[in-house]
DNA sequence: ATGACAGAGATACTCTGA
C-alpha cells in the first residue's frame, strides 16, 4: 500500500497538476494539505472518477486538509483535540479500510512565523496537542501513519543552507525539540528509516530562485507507529514534480507499506 | 535591512505562507 502526502497550495489552483500526478501514480491513499477551500469547493469529481473515496476538512482561503483513499474511509475525525476554540482546519484522521486497516492522519502544522509572536506560540501549542493525541493513538497499538506538512526542519542536514533558517520558526530549537518529542513517543520517521540520504527535500520557496539554487528543506514527514513501521518497505520523494508547470512549492512524499 | 513568489479574495496602503 502506498500512502502519499502533499501540500498542494490550493487544490483548485493546482487541480490540473494534482490530477495529473494522481493519474500517473494512483496512490492507494493520499493526504493533502493547504486546500484553501471549504468542503463544498473541493473538486471531488475528478478524484472520484479515479476511484477515490474522499474526506475533507476545509476552510475558506487558508489551511484545509483531505484524505483520499481507494477503499472506504471509516472513523473520520475532524480537528485536533485539545482546543475547542481552534478554528484552523489543520487535522483530519480516518481509518483506511482493508484486510489490515490503517489509521491515517493528514496534518498541516502551523508555520509559526514570525518567532516571538502569537503565531509561534500557537505552533508550539499545536505540537503539544499533537503529541498528546499521538500518545492516545499509539496506545491503540495499530498501524498508524501521521503524515503531512509538519513545518519543521528536524536537523541541519534537512536544509541545503541551514544558515538561511536560523531565525525561522521552522528551525527553532523549540520546534525541533517538539518534533523529536513526537518521535520519542515511538513514532518512526519513514524517510530516515527507509532512505535517509542527504539532500532530500520536500519544499523549495517560490521566491529568490530557491528551486534553481536547490535551496530546499525537508519539512513534509511521515511518522509511523511501530505496527506500521514493521511493514515499511520504502519511501520516495517526487522531486521532479517541483519542475512541472504551475507547481506547488511542496512535492509529494510517498511511503510504501507491505499490507 | 529589504524584497523577491504565489494564492485567495479583496478591490488593499492586505493577509498568509515558509
Amino acid at each position: 500500500m502506498r500512502i502519499a502526502t502533499w501540500n498542494v497550495n490550493s487544490v483548485n489552483a493546482r487541480l490540473e497538476t494534482v490530477r495529473r500526478w494522481f493519474e500517473q501514480e494512483q496512490p492507494d491513499v493520499a493526504c493533502l494539505q493547504e486546500l484553501k477551500c471549504v468542503d463544498e469547493k473541493f473538486p471531488a469529481e475528478p478524484f472520484e472518477r479515479l476511484g477515490y473515496n474522499i474526506a475533507v476538512h476545509g476552510q475558506k482561503t487558508y489551511n484545509g486538509v483531505a484524505i483520499l483513499s481507494k477503499t472506504p474511509l471509516e472513523d473520520v475525525r475532524r480537528g485536533l483535540p485539545g482546543d475547542d476554540g481552534d478554528d484552523h482546519a489543520r487535522y483530519l484522521e480516518a481509518v483506511v479500510s482493508g484486510p489490515t486497516p490503517v489509521r491515517v492522519a493528514s496534518i498541516y502544522l502551523p508555520n509559526g512565523n514570525p518567532i516571538g509572536t502569537e503565531k509561534f506560540a500557537y505552533k508550539l501549542n499545536w505540537l503539544k496537542r499533537l503529541n498528546a493525541h499521538a500518545r492516545q493513538l499509539l496506545a491503540l497499538e495499530e498501524p498508524l501513519a501521521m503524515v503531512g506538512d509538519y513545518n519543521v526542519i528536524p536537523e541541519p542536514r534537512d536544509a541545503e543552507y541551514p544558515a538561511h533558517w536560523t531565525r525561522d520558526a521552522l528551525f527553532q530549537t523549540e520546534s525541533r525539540e517538539a518534533f523529536r518529542a513526537l518521535k520519542w513517543l515511538g513514532l518512526t520517521d519513514a524517510f530516515m528509516q527507509a532512505d535517509g540520504s542527504p539532500g532530500a527535500y520536500t519544499f523549495w520557496d517560490y521566491q529568490a530562485g530557491s528551486w534553481q539554487r536547490n535551496d530546499g528543506i525537508r519539512i513534509d514527514h511521515a511518522l509511523l507507529s511501530p505496527q506500521a513501521a514493521d511493514r515499511l518497505r520504502g519511501v520516495a520523494i517526487h522531486r521532479d514534480v517541483r519542475s512541472w508547470e504551475k507547481p506547488s512549492d511542496h512535492v509529494p512524499l510517498v511511503v510504501e507499506l507491505e499490507l
